[in-house]
DNA sequence: CTTAGGG
DNA sequence: CCCTAAG
């Protein structure tokens, strides 16, 4: 039956734009933290790295507010470099893709600060792909200072220990501070711990791009390393803070479609079309196993832990985060967690969405060891720089403060490589939508930031930016950040962890997949005959999936100038006293709540209509009828809506807002109301006659 | 999973 | 929109 063919484009990422700090009335809403109980929580593929800066609010208040929404790749480096100019400060060098054929191998732009002499630089991005539940990068120094500081710990063996996500600290303040213990690793400790790891690990996870081992190792837990908070830092405080971006070779959408891989294939056949086509197929098997993994995702790594919704501190610190997610919130508690569940597999109705290991990879790729490129610090005096190059007096006092605030600029987050599936037929309007749902999937599916300092993961959420040293220039030589998917996304049944492990680098399978877009087919169930509205509603319905993200958001449109400014508040040591560093909320991810998506007047009176004729307390009917193509619009959703469609219509007008409903539709909303109401509560008649489940049409209207 | 309601 | 208790 559906014969037609049908595109799929691989996209393997983009840049999104920063988003500008969230007001907080929006970040007022509270943050939960999730605990993700199976350790094996590897989530695929990470899906963005952020480069920040961070500086210290001293000063700097008046950060620079705009956001590179860089659209390709070069124009990132080009951006960036301009900006750096500009900045004066850092010294932005991007990595070029020497390596022979590492063509689409990433770049990897560094920023390096020139402090005490040293030369620090973002060498290697890496990512683990079989616990991917997080990513890995490492910083390596510019070697001047030869890493033979040893770390007590071994990063290697916890491959299995994916709650410990692993983390590096790298901490070219340790090692001149000397400090003792596994705070010293870092710089080249650390790199050459990574190093060989891979070297190690290589062979196992086979993973070779470009004839470069990027391979992914596992780290103990970060919290295992004894992180110190930093003792008050002192002299090079108001050392400039460095900005490290780290690029892969797709970072941007623009430049994703030059690579965009368009395969065309009849739905039946050539099963297996090349590595990704199979790719697809299997995660469509994967599919069968919907409902089953959902509960068990729900039940098995969602069992959220409510508890630790207390450990208020972090709740700021990531709260400030939030924005970037476009306020989405995480499933956090079992039920909370079947309803994301639920709305994903409605989303993704008859699309999946993956998130490729491109991703991964492709970060691994971008930051190939061999690749150098550091850039000598140089200029400094950049506004951020002389905020940040504050009097050391003036910088502790504003430790001690606890107003000090810590002020970032995220310049932009990458999104990984993305699968969509489309019918040749579908209009242009419909790939942008399904890119679009995509995408939204993608970032609103549960994504959960992590922040890299130094390259390294600092996962101990209970940690104040002061104890972990964001706070302090000193010690942000760089600050990072990624994006990491939240879902689990159960091992294929026919593999194994081993095979996961095992998959080639190369196969640049799309974790989720986007299925045509069912709008302006031809062949599409119609709706039924006797529910005009409903059909307009459908229709609308699809269109409305391309929700109006904030301009930012949409890849056709980014506004490369604009930079974000995420600050996150530094914390009172006093309150971090406070709070007890639960292990279990060191796993804890953020929730983020779904985008808001005004009903829109048609959308308002396909409900209406499906209301008048269903009657109220069949929400699920309703959806069914009226919103069956409408993935966003849940039962809940349309019950809310109903509720609050009959409040309008019983107020002022001078007291509703929004978009105006035609009173008419108010007035019929008022009148279904009054007779289901009536309908409903009056049950015991003669409900055959009157009003019969399938549709007793409201009588007078 | 659905409903129904409070927040 | 979110969150939940109930069914």
């Amino acid at each position: 039956m559906v014969l037609q063919k049908r595109l799929y484009y691989g996209f393997n990422g983009f840049e999104v734009p920063a988003m500008p700090r969230a007001s907080r009335s929006v970040r007022r809403r509270r943050l939960f933290e999730k605990k993700v109980e199976d350790s094996r929580m590897r989530a695929f593929d990470l899906l963005a790295t952020v480069a920040g800066e961070l500086l210290e609010e001293k000063g700097s208040s008046a950060a620079p507010s705009n956001v590179s929404g860089q659209i390709s790749e070069s124009a990132i480096r080009k951006d960036s470099i301009k900006q750096e100019q500009q900045d004066g400060p850092h010294s932005f060098k991007p990595e070029p893709c020497d390596q022979g054929s590492c063509d689409e191998s990433a770049s990897v732009f560094v920023l390096s600060s020139q402090r005490h002499g040293h030369d620090f630089s973002f060498k290697e991005y890496l990512h683990s792909k079989e616990d991917s539940t997080f990513g890995l990068a490492s910083v390596k120094t510019k070697s001047e200072r030869p890493a033979n500081t040893t770390c007590a710990h071994d990063f290697g063996e916890s491959r299995k220990e994916c709650e410990n996500f692993p983390c590096m600290i790298c901490g070219k303040h340790h090692v001149e501070r000397g400090s003792p213990g596994c705070a010293e690793s870092h710089d080249g400790k650390v790199n050459d711990e990574i190093d060989r790891q891979m070297e190690v690990e290589q062979p196992r996870t086979g993973s070779v791009i470009d004839g470069t081992v990027v391979d992914m190792f596992h780290l103990k837990d970060p919290m295992e390393i004894d992180t110190k908070p930093p003792a008050l830092v002192s002299s090079d405080s108001s050392v400039e803070v460095p900005l490290h971006g780290i690029h892969d070779h797709c970072s941007s959408f623009t430049r994703c479609q030059d690579d965009v891989k368009v395969v065309s294939r009849d739905d039946d056949e050539n099963s297996s079309v090349s590595t990704r086509l199979s790719t697809l197929k299997s995660y469509r098997l994967s599919r069968l196993g919907d409902r089953r993994i959902r509960k068990l995702l729900a039940s098995k790594h969602w069992k959220a832990a409510p508890a630790m919704l207390k450990d208020g501190v972090f709740s700021n610190t990531e709260s400030d985060i939030k924005p970037i997610f476009r306020s989405r919130k995480i499933c956090y508690t079992h039920q909370r967690s079947q309803r994301c569940s639920f709305k994903r597999r409605k989303l993704f109705g008859r699309s999946l969405i993956s998130i490729s290991d491109r991703g991964i990879n492709g970060e691994a790729v971008s930051s190939s060891p061999e690749k150098k490129v550091i850039s000598e610090a140089t200029c400094l005096g950049g506004t951020m720089h002389q905020a940040s190059r504050a009097p050391v007096t003036s910088q502790k006092s504003s430790l001690e403060s606890r107003d000090s605030h810590v002020k970032l600029r995220i310049k932009s987050f990458r999104v990984p490589e993305l699968f969509i599936e489309i019918p040749e037929t579908a209009t242009v309007g419909s790939l942008k939508r399904t890119v679009m749902e995509a995408v939204t999937a993608v970032l609103g599916s549960g994504l959960r930031v992590g922040v890299l300092l130094h390259g390294k993961k600092v996962r101990d959420d209970n940690r104040t930016l002061l104890q972990t040293g964001i706070s302090h220039d000193d010690k942000l030589d760089s600050l990072g950040f990624t994006l990491e998917p939240t879902t689990v996304h159960p091992p294929p049944p026919q593999c194994s962890e081993d095979c996961q492990s095992l998959l080639p680098c190369d196969s640049t399978e799309p974790l989720t997949r986007y299925p045509p877009v069912p709008a302006l087919e031809p062949g599409l169930p119609e709706t039924s005959p006797d529910l005009p509205l409903a059909d307009s509603g459908n229709s609308t319905e699809d269109s409305y999936e391309s929700v109006p993200f904030p301009p930012d958001m949409s890849m056709e449109k980014t506004t490369p100038d604009s930079k974000a400014l995420v600050s996150v508040p530094a914390m009172s040591v006093e309150a971090l006293a406070v709070v007890p560093l639960h292990g279990k909320s060191r796993r804890s991810e953020l929730v983020q709540r779904r985008i808001r998506r005004p009903f829109s007047v048609s959308e308002v009176e396909a409900l209406v209509q499906a209301v008048e004729k269903l009657g109220t307390g069949r929400w699920r009917d309703v959806k069914l009828r009226a919103f069956e193509n409408a993935k966003h619009r849940t039962y809940v959703d349309l019950k809310d809506k109903w509720k609050t469609l009959v409040h309008t219509a019983r107020i002022s007008p001078q007291q509703r807002r929004g978009e105006p409903v035609p009173q008419e539709l108010l007035d019929r909303v008022l009148s279904a109301h009054a007779y289901w109401s009536q309908q409903n509560s009056k049950p015991g008649g003669r409900t055959n006659n009157n009003s019969n489940r399938p549709d007793s049409p409201l009588p007078a209207q």
